[in-house]
DNA sequence: AATCGATATGTTTTTAAATACATAACGCTT
DNA sequence: AAGCGTTATGTATTTAAAAACATATCGATT
């Protein structure tokens, strides 16, 4: 059976700089609290997704994840609310481009059959 | 400088069946009339493209791409008449993604710095 | 039947990305 | 100052995709 399928993101300077990737990451980090946490949930590698948040942060005008190193708890990673802000933007972003598909759905002869 | 991005294309049971690639693989073969010249000026590797071509007609009700072997020049390659329908299906699909782009890129804050 | 240029297909090599592993650094708490 | 859990960072290994290479196959033309 087939399906249409859209993917959008946000590119800097024609590399990625947000997607579906760094969004589920600031979703698991303001569930968890913490970087390795998070990572731990989306079978990802920490250093991965280390190095996406040092890329989120330095191409923006305000950091989007606030990362703490040391302390009681041995440090931390939360969310920040610029960070917030944005996604919620491509939530938004993301609704409208479901309704253009489920409208286009219907009209596409090549997913028949 | 950051810009939004979109991209689709069809999958067939999770498995990408029609998108950039082979579109611009048909404009080619549509265009050279020849699956290995289409190839060279892409920049593709023959299997991937003949593998591609294999995908699009197997899992369609009827080819898009008919190959044939042998003879005066040795075969060839054209777009069928149902794949033509496909490729005029997907640059529509295109137009009207890219309207939704360029309407929401002037709403996203994420896009400022 | 010999030729030619394109399709068809298997094997090997290269390349790049992701992952795994190891270890240092940090700072609050006790 | 010792302990803890997390961030920070370098190195090595694994994995999968792509490319490169080699060769067989086909069939109209001559």
């Amino acid at each position: 059976m087939k399906q249409l399928k859209i993917k959008c993101w946000i590119e800097e300077d024609g590399e990625k700089f947000y997607g579906p990737g760094p969004h589920e990451l600031l979703k698991q980090i303001q569930k968890e609290g913490s970087l390795s946490k998070a990572v731990e949930q989306m079978h990802m590698s920490y250093k991965k997704a280390w190095a996406m948040v040092q890329r989120l942060n330095q191409f923006s005008e305000e950091a989007l994840v606030i990362l703490k190193k040391g302390g009681q708890h041995g440090g931390g990673a939360e969310v920040s609310l610029y960070g917030l802000g944005i996604m919620k933007e491509y939530d938004d972003l993301q609704l409208k481009v479901r309704q253009l598909i489920a409208q286009e759905e219907k009209l596409l002869k090549v997913l028949k059959k």
